[in-house]
Parts: C-alpha cells; sequence; structure tokens
DNA sequence: CCTAAACCTGACGTTGGGTGTAGATTTAGA
DNA sequence: TCTAAATCTACACCCAACGTCAGGTTTAGG
C-alpha cells in the first residue's frame, strides 16, 4: 500500500500551512484518505498532487470556487461524472477566460520588454554622457 | 481644451463604481486633472486611460501594489523618470511571472480543451447507446 | 509509563480590495 | 431663486483566504 502521511507532512510538501489544509477541506478540495480513531487525518498522493493543482490554477487567476468546479476534472474518472454538460460549460467559460488572458498576457509581455529596452537604453545614455 | 468630466461620467465611462475611485486615489493610481473650489473632482481624459489600464492589468493578475509601480511607465514621459534601474527591475520581476503564467496558461488551456473532447464523446457516446 | 511533538477544534484577527451609508455641501437647470 | 441631482468626507461593514491563539487530545519514542 502506498504509505498515508500526516498533515504536517502534507502541508511541508505543498507548501501550504496546516491551516489552509484545514480550510480547503471545508471547501470540499481536499479530503484525508482517512481518519481513524481520535480525528488524525491521514492523507494519501493524491491530496499532494490535488494542493498542487490548486496551487497552479490559482497562479492562473482562478479563485476556490472556480477551482472546485474543475478540479474534480483531473482526478474523477471520466465515466462516473455527473452533469457532463453543464462540466463542459464551466470548461467552455474557463477555456474563453484563458484565451483572453493569454492575448493580454502576450500584449502585456511586449510592452514590457518594449519599456525594458527603453529604460536600459537611457540609463546606456546617460551612463556615456 | 479637452474638455474637464465629473466621477459619475468617468465611473460610467470607466465601468467602475466612484467609490472604487476615491480608493484608487488615495492609494496613488489615479488623481484628478483639478479641484476647484469646493473640492468637486474634474477628470481629463487620461483618467479613464489609466483607469481601463488598471483594469487590464489587473485581469492580467497584478495586485493594485503592482500596478502602482508598473503604472507610471505607461503615462510618465520617460526622459522624467527618476531611478530607472529600479523600474527596470520591477519590469524584469513581471516579465518572468508572465512568462511562466503564459506557460501555465497555455498547458491549461490545452487541458480544458483535452477535458472538453473528453466530455463531449462521453456525451454523444451516450446519446448514440 | 511519561513526556514532547504533533494534532485537534473553535473563535477571533488580518489583509486586500473594495461597498454602504449618513449627513452635509454644491452645482445645474427650470 | 430654488430644488433635485451630484458630489463630498468619514466611518463602518463586507467577502475571500487565510493566520493566530487557546485549550485540550493523541501519538511516538526513550
Amino acid at each position: 500500500m502506498s504509505s498515508l502521511i500526516q498533515i504536517g507532512e502534507l502541508s511541508e510538501r505543498a507548501g501550504v500551512s496546516h491551516r489552509t489544509i484545514h480550510y480547503y477541506e471545508r471547501l470540499g478540495l481536499v479530503q484525508p484518505a482517512e481518519r481513524e480513531g481520535a480525528g488524525y487525518r491521514y492523507y494519501d498522493d493524491t491530496a499532494l498532487k490535488r494542493l498542487e493543482k490548486i496551487a497552479a490554477l490559482k497562479r492562473l487567476g482562478l479563485n476556490l470556487d472556480e477551482i472546485a468546479a474543475v478540479l474534480p476534472l483531473y482526478f474523477a474518472d471520466a465515466t462516473g461524472i455527473k452533469g457532463k454538460e453543464k462540466v463542459v460549460e464551466i470548461l467552455k467559460v474557463q477555456l474563453a477566460k484563458a484565451e483572453t488572458q493569454l492575448h493580454e498576457l502576450t500584449a502585456f509581455k511586449r510592452d514590457l520588454e518594449g519599456n525594458i529596452a527603453r529604460m536600459e537604453e537611457l540609463i546606456a545614455q546617460a551612463q556615456r554622457g
């Protein structure tokens, strides 16, 4: 069996606090594989993967509600998913957002590069002159 | 002279509340062109452009502090900018972030497309069978 | 068996990014 | 000139996403 870890180790590996993990649990984003006797949480390796995915989606600007909506797709087996049309709808909204963001981000990157070049030119001029 | 507008019109054109404009003013993100007598704010068209730029940068995931740091670049004339090395530093940090985000976003988009295709295939199967 | 380290829950605090509201003032138009 | 609409300031409040603190329980190692 793949070994179970406690919240402390999970927290450390995932780079988030244990309180954050508790919080995510309340939102339904991660669940311990088991909680025996006194209530200690024991996690398997999918928990770590979920936390990493959550972090990645957060970096893309999704909030925790949106993440809750798309996260199952990465972990549920497709055959068991209910309401597939609804899921597709959500995905398409996210896709449209992603495409817009891609364009804006590309433009922003160009801006930044232009500004950097301009600044460096000015600095060089100042140093020469 | 290009006509000045009041906060109500600016608010409407920019698609943000006047309270938000007040808030941004406190953070130094926008300033009225003038405030005569009793304190009414009158804005020129650069204010609208600033608000639009702020919105665009927000969509890219910058927070208001980061926006405050890069916003001057879009409006100040380059010859007047102090501390150019510092500015370049900030820009390079933003550029690195933008590049990372571009990669992640591209991957996310691929994921979404894959998931959508998979879902639609499942739906089609269900309808056939 | 005992104790330190890890964990638990629940309540309250904090930060960022705003929104709501009240009461007073000002302005524009009939 | 008068009034309705717009604006002003200041303080309070909201939500998301956590963090802190307190007090109690559990577990692992010597």
